[in-house]
DNA sequence: CATATGTCCTGAGAGC
DNA sequence: TGCTCTCAGGACATAT
Protein backbone atom coordinates (compact mmCIF):
# COMPACT_ATOMS: atom_id res chain seq x y z
CA UNK A 1 0.00 0.00 0.00
CA UNK A 2 2.92 2.69 0.42
CA UNK A 3 1.94 5.48 -2.00
CA UNK A 4 3.33 9.01 -2.02
CA UNK A 5 3.24 9.71 1.33
CA UNK A 6 4.60 6.62 2.82
CA UNK A 7 7.29 6.45 0.47
CA UNK A 8 8.41 10.01 1.00
CA UNK A 9 8.20 8.94 5.01
CA UNK A 10 10.72 6.35 4.28
CA UNK A 11 12.80 8.35 2.21
CA UNK A 12 13.17 11.06 4.96
CA UNK A 13 13.30 8.17 7.47
CA UNK A 14 16.80 6.71 5.54
CA UNK A 15 18.51 10.48 5.69
CA UNK A 16 21.03 8.99 8.58
CA UNK A 17 22.51 7.00 5.91
CA UNK A 18 23.66 9.64 3.89
CA UNK A 19 27.87 9.57 3.64
CA UNK A 20 27.58 5.88 4.40
CA UNK A 21 29.58 3.39 2.42
CA UNK A 22 27.91 0.16 2.23
CA UNK A 23 30.37 -2.52 3.23
CA UNK A 24 28.24 -5.69 2.26
CA UNK A 25 25.21 -7.06 0.87
CA UNK A 26 23.72 -9.71 2.53
CA UNK A 27 20.62 -11.95 0.90
CA UNK A 28 18.87 -13.61 4.23
CA UNK A 29 17.24 -16.77 3.11
CA UNK A 30 14.18 -16.63 2.21
CA UNK A 31 11.91 -19.48 2.87
CA UNK A 32 9.58 -18.41 -0.09
CA UNK A 33 10.47 -17.46 -3.67
CA UNK A 34 13.02 -14.70 -3.58
CA UNK A 35 11.63 -10.97 -4.53
CA UNK A 36 13.15 -9.30 -7.61
CA UNK A 37 16.69 -8.07 -7.58
CA UNK A 38 18.63 -7.09 -10.65
CA UNK A 39 21.08 -7.58 -11.94
CA UNK A 40 22.22 -10.93 -11.08
CA UNK A 41 23.18 -11.05 -7.56
CA UNK A 42 26.98 -11.02 -8.34
CA UNK A 43 27.38 -7.84 -10.06
CA UNK A 44 24.50 -6.38 -7.75
CA UNK A 45 27.33 -6.99 -5.02
CA UNK A 46 30.26 -5.65 -6.78
CA UNK A 47 28.89 -2.82 -8.00
CA UNK A 48 27.44 -1.53 -4.80
CA UNK A 49 30.31 -2.56 -2.06
CA UNK A 50 32.22 0.02 -1.38
CA UNK A 51 29.70 2.78 -2.37
CA UNK A 52 28.68 6.13 -0.66
CA UNK A 53 24.98 6.93 -0.04
CA UNK A 54 25.22 10.45 -1.60
CA UNK A 55 21.68 11.37 -2.16
CA UNK A 56 18.49 9.83 -1.27
CA UNK A 57 15.45 10.66 -3.83
CA UNK A 58 11.86 9.92 -4.07
CA UNK A 59 10.24 8.62 -7.77
CA UNK A 60 6.72 8.49 -7.31
CA UNK A 61 6.04 5.02 -5.02
CA UNK A 62 10.10 4.23 -5.21
CA UNK A 63 13.04 5.23 -3.34
CA UNK A 64 15.53 5.60 -5.10
CA UNK A 65 19.29 5.78 -3.23
CA UNK A 66 22.35 7.66 -5.63
CA UNK A 67 25.48 5.77 -4.80
CA UNK A 68 28.82 7.80 -5.79
CA UNK A 69 29.50 5.92 -8.59
CA UNK A 70 26.09 7.85 -10.07
CA UNK A 71 24.15 4.43 -9.83
CA UNK A 72 20.95 4.29 -8.37
CA UNK A 73 19.60 2.00 -6.22
CA UNK A 74 16.11 1.87 -6.41
CA UNK A 75 13.09 -0.42 -3.83
CA UNK A 76 9.88 -0.55 -5.22
CA UNK A 77 7.82 -1.51 -2.17
CA UNK A 78 4.73 -2.57 -4.14
CA UNK A 79 2.10 -3.39 -1.84
CA UNK A 80 4.00 -4.68 1.65
CA UNK A 81 7.55 -3.64 1.27
CA UNK A 82 9.65 -2.00 3.67
CA UNK A 83 12.99 0.30 3.57
CA UNK A 84 14.23 -0.01 7.09
CA UNK A 85 17.28 1.22 9.35
CA UNK A 86 15.88 -0.34 12.58
CA UNK A 87 14.72 -4.34 12.70
CA UNK A 88 12.20 -5.64 10.64
CA UNK A 89 8.56 -6.19 12.06
CA UNK A 90 9.84 -10.43 11.95
CA UNK A 91 13.10 -11.98 10.61
CA UNK A 92 11.06 -13.91 8.07
CA UNK A 93 10.64 -11.88 5.04
CA UNK A 94 13.88 -9.86 5.23
CA UNK A 95 14.51 -10.00 2.07
CA UNK A 96 18.23 -8.01 1.70
CA UNK A 97 20.60 -6.40 3.90
CA UNK A 98 23.01 -3.95 3.19
CA UNK A 99 26.20 -3.37 5.92
CA UNK A 100 27.19 0.03 6.11
CA UNK A 101 30.10 1.48 7.27
CA UNK A 102 28.42 2.99 10.11
CA UNK A 103 29.28 0.49 13.15
CA UNK A 104 26.17 -1.29 13.68
CA UNK A 105 24.06 0.42 11.07
CA UNK A 106 22.43 -1.78 7.82
CA UNK A 107 19.81 -0.66 5.49
CA UNK A 108 17.07 -3.52 5.15
CA UNK A 109 14.47 -4.42 2.81
CA UNK A 110 11.49 -6.29 4.22
CA UNK A 111 8.71 -7.61 2.52
CA UNK A 112 5.68 -10.07 3.59
CA UNK A 113 4.39 -10.23 0.17
CA UNK A 114 7.16 -10.16 -1.93
CA UNK A 115 5.81 -8.51 -4.74
CA UNK A 116 7.82 -5.68 -4.52
CA UNK A 117 11.97 -5.18 -6.21
CA UNK A 118 15.43 -3.74 -5.43
CA UNK A 119 16.81 -2.81 -8.76
CA UNK A 120 20.93 -1.25 -9.15
CA UNK A 121 20.42 0.97 -12.08
CA UNK A 122 23.36 2.76 -14.20
CA UNK A 123 22.27 6.52 -14.52
CA UNK A 124 21.60 6.36 -18.21
CA UNK A 125 19.28 3.34 -17.32
CA UNK A 126 17.86 5.27 -15.11
CA UNK A 127 17.17 8.48 -17.13
CA UNK A 128 15.48 6.06 -19.71
CA UNK A 129 13.32 3.99 -17.54
CA UNK A 130 11.79 6.91 -15.34
CA UNK A 131 11.73 8.90 -18.80
CA UNK A 132 8.65 11.51 -19.15
CA UNK A 133 6.95 9.47 -21.60
CA UNK A 134 6.53 6.34 -19.18
CA UNK A 135 5.53 8.15 -16.24
CA UNK A 136 3.82 12.07 -14.99
CA UNK A 137 4.63 14.42 -13.09
CA UNK A 138 5.02 14.00 -9.34
CA UNK A 139 2.42 14.92 -8.00
CA UNK A 140 3.75 17.23 -5.63
CA UNK A 141 4.93 18.89 -8.27
CA UNK A 142 1.93 19.34 -10.48
CA UNK A 143 0.87 22.75 -11.56
CA UNK A 144 -3.06 23.47 -11.87
CA UNK A 145 -2.88 23.91 -15.61
CA UNK A 146 -1.59 20.50 -16.08
CA UNK A 147 -4.19 18.61 -14.31
CA UNK A 148 -6.48 19.54 -17.64
CA UNK A 149 -3.43 18.60 -20.37
CA UNK A 150 -3.21 15.46 -18.16
CA UNK A 151 -6.54 13.98 -18.03
CA UNK A 152 -8.53 16.38 -19.44
CA UNK A 153 -9.50 14.71 -23.13
CA UNK A 154 -9.64 11.07 -21.18
CA UNK A 155 -12.84 9.11 -21.55
CA UNK A 156 -11.84 7.55 -17.98
CA UNK A 157 -13.56 7.73 -14.67
CA UNK A 158 -11.56 10.12 -12.56
CA UNK A 159 -10.49 7.83 -9.81
CA UNK A 160 -9.13 4.96 -11.77
CA UNK A 161 -7.22 7.89 -13.81
CA UNK A 162 -5.59 9.25 -10.38
CA UNK A 163 -4.28 5.83 -10.26
CA UNK A 164 -2.27 6.22 -13.30
CA UNK A 165 0.91 6.55 -13.23
CA UNK A 166 1.68 7.83 -16.74
CA UNK A 167 -0.99 10.85 -15.94
CA UNK A 168 0.70 11.78 -12.59
CA UNK A 169 2.92 9.92 -9.90
CA UNK A 170 2.55 8.56 -6.74
CA UNK A 171 -1.26 8.39 -6.13
CA UNK A 172 -2.74 5.34 -4.57
CA UNK A 173 -5.95 3.37 -4.25
CA UNK A 174 -5.92 5.01 -0.21
CA UNK A 175 -4.95 8.47 -1.30
CA UNK A 176 -7.09 9.04 -4.50
CA UNK A 177 -10.68 8.21 -2.51
CA UNK A 178 -9.27 11.10 0.12
CA UNK A 179 -8.28 13.22 -2.88
CA UNK A 180 -11.82 13.30 -4.45
CA UNK A 181 -13.86 13.34 -1.12
CA UNK A 182 -11.54 16.57 -0.06
CA UNK A 183 -12.71 18.22 -3.67
CA UNK A 184 -15.86 17.12 -3.38
CA UNK A 185 -15.52 14.96 -6.65
CA UNK A 186 -17.82 11.87 -7.45
CA UNK A 187 -15.35 9.13 -8.33
CA UNK A 188 -17.58 7.65 -11.39
CA UNK A 189 -17.11 11.80 -12.95
CA UNK A 190 -15.34 11.12 -16.53
CA UNK A 191 -11.85 13.36 -16.78
CA UNK A 192 -13.68 15.03 -20.26
CA UNK A 193 -16.94 16.32 -18.06
CA UNK A 194 -14.25 18.20 -15.65
CA UNK A 195 -14.66 22.29 -15.52
CA UNK A 196 -11.28 24.05 -14.74
CA UNK A 197 -12.55 25.25 -11.79
CA UNK A 198 -12.49 22.00 -10.52
CA UNK A 199 -9.54 20.43 -11.83
CA UNK A 200 -8.00 23.91 -9.82
CA UNK A 201 -9.99 22.16 -6.70
CA UNK A 202 -8.61 18.44 -7.57
CA UNK A 203 -5.21 20.37 -7.74
CA UNK A 204 -5.76 21.88 -4.31
CA UNK A 205 -6.38 18.96 -2.21
CA UNK A 206 -4.01 16.52 -4.18
CA UNK A 207 -1.07 18.92 -2.27
CA UNK A 208 -3.09 19.24 1.08
CA UNK A 209 -3.91 15.40 1.50
CA UNK A 210 -0.50 14.55 0.79
CA UNK A 211 1.36 16.94 2.43
CA UNK A 212 -0.67 16.61 5.53
CA UNK A 213 -0.25 12.54 5.30
CA UNK A 214 3.30 13.22 4.89
CA UNK A 215 3.29 15.31 8.38
CA UNK A 216 1.77 12.35 10.11
CA UNK A 217 4.04 9.87 8.18
CA UNK A 218 1.95 8.43 6.24
CA UNK A 219 -1.12 5.75 6.44
CA UNK A 220 -0.82 2.52 8.59
CA UNK A 221 -3.67 0.56 8.09
CA UNK A 222 -5.68 -2.29 10.76
CA UNK A 223 -2.76 -4.91 9.27
CA UNK A 224 -0.09 -2.83 10.24
CA UNK A 225 2.24 -3.57 7.86
CA UNK A 226 3.16 -0.10 6.93
CA UNK A 227 6.15 1.39 9.29
CA UNK A 228 8.33 4.13 8.31
CA UNK A 229 12.37 3.45 8.51
CA UNK A 230 12.65 2.76 12.25
CA UNK A 231 9.42 0.29 12.02
CA UNK A 232 7.33 2.62 13.61
CA UNK A 233 3.58 2.93 12.59
CA UNK A 234 2.25 6.45 10.60
CA UNK A 235 -1.27 8.56 11.96
CA UNK A 236 -2.71 9.33 9.01
CA UNK A 237 -5.20 6.52 9.05
CA UNK A 238 -7.00 9.10 12.36
CA UNK A 239 -7.55 11.80 9.36
CA UNK A 240 -8.83 9.48 6.98
CA UNK A 241 -12.50 11.21 5.80
CA UNK A 242 -13.44 8.13 3.84
CA UNK A 243 -10.90 5.23 3.25
CA UNK A 244 -12.27 2.03 4.96
CA UNK A 245 -15.22 4.02 6.47
CA UNK A 246 -18.04 2.24 4.70
CA UNK A 247 -21.42 2.71 6.71
CA UNK A 248 -20.03 5.58 9.18
CA UNK A 249 -21.43 8.86 9.44
CA UNK A 250 -19.67 11.06 6.88
CA UNK A 251 -17.63 13.48 8.89
CA UNK A 252 -18.26 16.62 6.75
CA UNK A 253 -22.00 16.52 5.90
CA UNK A 254 -23.56 14.18 8.45
CA UNK A 255 -26.02 13.48 6.46
CA UNK A 256 -25.05 9.84 4.27
CA UNK A 257 -23.28 7.19 5.28
CA UNK A 258 -19.80 6.71 3.37
CA UNK A 259 -20.50 3.74 0.57
CA UNK A 260 -17.54 1.57 -1.27
CA UNK A 261 -17.80 0.77 -4.69
CA UNK A 262 -15.47 -0.89 -7.10
CA UNK A 263 -13.99 0.58 -9.85
CA UNK A 264 -11.31 -1.47 -12.01
CA UNK A 265 -11.31 -3.87 -9.71
CA UNK A 266 -10.48 -1.56 -6.63
CA UNK A 267 -12.47 -0.46 -3.76
CA UNK A 268 -13.33 3.15 -3.82
CA UNK A 269 -15.12 5.01 -0.97
CA UNK A 270 -16.76 7.93 -1.20
CA UNK A 271 -19.97 10.38 0.21
CA UNK A 272 -23.07 10.74 -1.90
CA UNK A 273 -24.40 14.06 -0.62
CA UNK A 274 -21.06 15.62 -0.68
CA UNK A 275 -19.79 14.21 -3.80
CA UNK A 276 -22.64 14.36 -6.14
CA UNK A 277 -22.76 12.67 -9.58
CA UNK A 278 -24.86 15.33 -11.11
CA UNK A 279 -27.35 14.11 -14.22
CA UNK A 280 -27.03 10.51 -14.60
CA UNK A 281 -25.03 8.73 -16.67
CA UNK A 282 -24.02 5.38 -18.33
C1' DC B 1 -2.64 5.08 -29.12
C1' DA B 2 -6.10 4.42 -25.20
C1' DT B 3 -8.28 1.65 -22.08
C1' DA B 4 -9.45 -2.86 -19.85
C1' DT B 5 -8.31 -7.14 -17.72
C1' DG B 6 -5.38 -10.83 -15.65
C1' DT B 7 -1.39 -11.86 -12.80
C1' DC B 8 1.82 -12.08 -9.00
C1' DC B 9 2.06 -12.67 -3.67
C1' DT B 10 0.76 -13.68 1.81
C1' DG B 11 -1.97 -13.62 5.75
C1' DA B 12 -6.24 -12.03 7.94
C1' DG B 13 -10.84 -12.96 8.40
C1' DA B 14 -15.31 -15.10 7.07
C1' DG B 15 -18.10 -19.01 6.76
C1' DC B 16 -19.11 -23.75 7.40
C1' DT C 1 -11.28 -26.83 15.73
C1' DG C 2 -9.57 -26.67 11.11
C1' DC C 3 -10.42 -26.35 6.52
C1' DT C 4 -11.37 -23.52 2.23
C1' DC C 5 -12.37 -19.37 0.17
C1' DT C 6 -12.04 -14.34 -0.65
C1' DC C 7 -9.85 -10.13 -0.44
C1' DA C 8 -6.33 -6.37 -0.05
C1' DG C 9 -3.81 -3.24 -4.48
C1' DG C 10 1.20 -1.94 -6.20
C1' DA C 11 2.94 -2.25 -11.50
C1' DC C 12 3.27 -4.62 -15.56
C1' DA C 13 2.02 -8.02 -19.44
C1' DT C 14 -1.26 -8.99 -22.54
C1' DA C 15 -5.71 -8.27 -24.90
C1' DT C 16 -9.10 -5.49 -27.25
Amino acid sequence: MPELPEVETMRRGLLPVLGCRIQSAVLPHCTKRPISIRPAWEEFCRRITGQEIVRLERVGKRVVVVLNSEDRLIFEPRMTGLVLLADPPTTEHLRLKLELSEPTASLMYWDRRGLGSVHLLSSDEFASEFCSTRFGPDALQMTPDLWPLRFGTSRQEIKPALLDQKRVLGIGNLYASEILFLAQIHPQRQCMELKSAEWTTLHKATQEVLETAILHEGSTLSDGTYRNALNQAGSYQNQHRVYDREGLLCLRCGKSNIQRMVQAQRSTFFCPTCQPLGKKRK
